[in-house]
RNA sequence: CUGCCUGUAGCUCAGCUGGAUAGAGCAAGGGACUUCUAAUCCCUGGGUCAGAGGUUCGAAUCCUCUCAGGCAGGCCA
């Protein structure tokens, strides 16, 4: 509603600057102190110039007539939620006043935020881990920067797709085969001591292996403590560190790479290839085989995580699917016959198929100016593929016969929310996550692709492959398209070297750091090295952390209710705040304190305001005062609104605009930030103003349809926007 | 070498398309629980917005240069 009569009085500026001649300059602006008023027009400014006139003389001849406009607005219009008195203030500039009651009444009454469905479908891409180890904190980033995304536009009205894209053909997972198969057995009976301890050879680990896939035992939600994502962490890093030592190793993983690329053949169960694993000279199938089911195993690993946080997805598209259903035969056809790409003859790229980038303005000043998509041994790079994934995203991938070139589809699980932060429950409920398939589409009533705008949510480390992307798109001819690829560009998240010694400290290992890293303000975290913070491992400390916190609370002799609810709605609260509060192009630097703070500017500072909200409500029922936000908005409609009360109302009508700013720059500390001065306003308030214990039955009135707005705000940011859930108590 | 990002209080960070007196939290000191939960609130101190020019009625915000740090420029992703 804030929004439409600020729009009507840019209207009406406009007509005002128009009738005289000058110059439109009718854009509005909200005074930094509220006692100044509501909306600000500071255009008289730079009309003095132009018109040599004082800026405080235009102000006032516009004030004047805009106050007669104003006066004259008939009850109901957008407009007449204005005081027809407007002043000049300062060096020039016209400050509105809006009719406190009237507004408050009126946000009461209906649904102040338009949620009417707008635009076409938007497809964002989140999460995207490697399937070959757990998740870790900088993942995290990835996923809750995405997942806000998401619910940001779901709230302005726009039909989002989630999609997380699966790199199961790729170097990391043939690392992780490798490590099961070539690496001497004695590092991969230790990589595994701590997740599955008590086995003592190769055979009895894919063994276990395999029993635990065909029980279903490596999946969510049979497995609950799913935790193969936990051995693939601990084993990873072993083989990286023995290629060091023995680079023919590396022969192996080109083998097991093509592997991956080939396929497994139809029809082979886990047990054949076992037996053939058994014989250490598995055929490429037996490996490919293998690679599937760590893929799998690993990204269900993830989807219980981000389910933990109330991060979803609709479909999970799979990088061997790009090449096996033809998408990216179709796309190199297509760059070819634009003449975009080219096999080179001579040189250093002689038999790549690569694409020049020295025209593009984008890429002025590089060294090497062209990108290659085709090896010269024939296969496809990971641009090559995310142009033909980026493609089939914007809907531009079409067969010879005028049909859309598209992915097979199946279902890949069910999965169940209870509220809008809820976790995600996986194996049951009335949701279902889609995969795709290399063969042709089996399920005709799910349609994924053709966005009219896409986000790809990827680290700032991936620009230039991003950019020679959306080169791509445009290079075709879709420039419009290309506008519309957005790289969402984020910082890493890096471990300071503190963090990393309590890491060493408490997993009993040393990372051995360089004595240059010691001195950094930060490390990088990495996979190869085994340095990192693990997702649930966070999610885990945080949850006793906020576990003991409740305890400590309680009065001697009390039980705690729902405990484990409660710590972790705190946990998530907590960890999803710090992610979403920070900007994206500021490298995150963990640090366990930080991480772990309940107080001050964090997640369970906004949910603490909400439980208070709440419970004055509970209280309020109890006394038979609740009244109800129509009763209050009636009663509050003629009211005078003191100043502090009138600040939070406004903050919370402000939140539509926030968000809009938010996505638009893709910022989300711009809405933290407002839930966070929201919160403020609202504490502030609690302890100056009873509800219950009110003075007189208006000042209830009034308190109790301004903390009823408070509440209705601060439960969308958080549960809705945030993802943040507010726990029954704290 | 080239390009991008960052530099704001002791520390960690906000500051929206230029707008009125640059804000939080932590840390330090003081105060408020027989009251709708003290994970809270109030008060105090703390700033060369990296530096220098420029544009503008007006600059932390835009332009140029300098300094410092980070990332990228793979037949890795």
């Amino acid at each position: 509603m804030l929004r439409t009569i600020q729009q009507a009085l840019e209207a009406l500026i406009g007509q005002e600057l128009a009738t005289r001649g000058w110059e439109n300059l009718a854009r509005l602006e909200v005074p930094p102190h509220r006692q100044w008023g509501d909306l600000a027009w500071a255009g008289a400014l730079p009309l003095a110039k132009a018109l040599r006139q004082p800026p405080r003389l235009i102000g006032e001849q516009l004030a004047q007539a805009l106050g007669a406009r104003l006066a004259q607005e008939q009850e109901g219009s957008a407009l007449a939620f204005l005081h027809p008195q407007v002043r000049v203030d300062g060096p020039g500039f016209l400050n509105f006043r809006l009719k406190r009651g009237a507004v408050l009444a009126e946000a009461l009454r209906a649904d102040p935020w338009q949620r009417a469905p707008r635009g076409e479908k938007i497809i964002v891409e989140h999460t995207n881990i490697n399937p070959n180890k757990a998740a870790h904190i900088g993942h995290l980033r990835n996923a809750v920067l995405g997942d806000v995304l998401v619910r940001c536009l779901r709230f302005l009205g726009y039909p989002v797709e989630v999609q997380n894209y699966i790199d199961d053909t790729g170097v990391q997972v043939a690392d992780v085969v490798v490590g099961f198969l070539f690496l001497p057995e004695e590092e991969l009976v230790q990589a595994t001591a701590a997740t599955w301890p008590g086995l003592a050879s190769r055979q009895q680990i894919l063994a276990e292996l395999v029993q635990r896939w065909e029980q279903g035992g490596l999946l969510v939600p049979a497995n609950p403590e799913a935790d193969f994502d936990d051995l693939c962490w601990d084993l990873y890093p072993r083989v990286t560190r023995w290629y060091e030592e023995n680079p023919q190793g590396l022969a192996r993983r080109g083998q097991v790479l093509h592997a991956l690329e080939a396929g497994p053949p139809t029809g082979i169960t886990l047990r054949q290839v076992l037996a053939e694993l058994a014989t250490g000279h598995p055929s490429d199938g037996a490996l490919a085989c293998l690679g599937m089911v760590v893929a799998e195993a690993n990204l269900r690993c993830h989807l219980h995580t981000m389910g933990e946080l109330g991060i979803a997805y609709d479909v999970l598209p799979h990088e061997s699917d790009v090449l096996r259903r033809g998408l990216w035969q179709r796309a190199f056809e297509l760059l070819r016959r634009c003449g975009c790409i080219h096999q080179e003859k001579e040189g250093k790229n002689a038999g790549c198929w690569v694409m020049p980038l020295a025209e593009a303005p984008e890429f002025a000043g590089l060294a090497e100016a062209d990108k290659i998509l085709v090896r010269s041994n024939g296969t496809v790079t990971y641009t090559g593929k995310d142009i033909a994934y980026q493609l089939w995203k914007l809907g531009l991938l079409w067969d010879e016969d005028g049909s859309r070139c598209d992915f097979g589809y199946k279902p890949f699980a069910r999965w169940e929310q209870a509220g809008p932060a809820a976790p995600v429950r996986y194996g049951q409920g009335p949701r279902v996550v889609y995969r795709t398939t290399a063969e042709p589409h089996p399920y005709t009533e799910v349609s994924f692709g053709g966005g009219r705008r896409v986000f790809n949510v990827i680290d700032v480390r991936q620009t230039y492959p991003q950019k020679v992307v959306r080169e791509a798109v445009r290079a075709l001819g879709f420039a419009e398209a290309a506008e519309n690829s957005v790289h969402f560009s984020y910082e890493m998240v890096a471990l300071t070297p503190k963090a990393v010694h309590q890491l060493e400290a408490s997993l009993g290992i040393s990372f051995g750091l360089l004595p240059e890293e010691e001195e950094k303000p930060f490390v990088e975290m990495s996979g190869r090295r085994g340095i990192g913070v693990k997702a649930n491992a966070l999610l885990r400390t945080l949850r006793e952390e906020a576990e003991k916190a409740i305890r400590g609370r309680l009065a001697s002799g009390q039980k705690p209710q729902a405990l484990q609810e409660r710590a972790h709605a705190i946990a998530v609260g907590a960890l999803r705040y710090q992610m979403a509060r920070q900007g994206r192009n500021r490298v995150l630097a963990f640090d366990f304190a930080d991480a772990l703070a309940f107080e001050g500017d964090t997640g369970p500072y906004l949910q603490y305001a909400a439980v208070r909200t709440r419970k004055i409500f509970d209280k309020l029922h109890q006394a038979g005062l609740a009244g109800s936000a129509e009763a209050d908005g009636q009663a509050v409609e003629g009211m005078e609104v003191p100043d502090d009360l009138w600040e939070l109302a406004f903050g919370c009508l402000r939140t539509q605009e926030v968000v809009e700013k938010a996505v638009a720059s893709l910022e989300f500390s711009l809405l933290t930030g407002h839930a966070r001065e929201l919160a403020q306003a609202f504490s502030n308030l609690y302890h100056r103003y009873p509800v219950l214990h009110a003075e007189s039955d208006q000042a209830r009135c009034l308190r109790r349809a301004v903390f009823r707005l408070f509440s209705r705000t601060q439960e969308l940011i958080l549960e809705e926007l945030l993802g943040i859930p507010i726990p029954e108590e704290m």
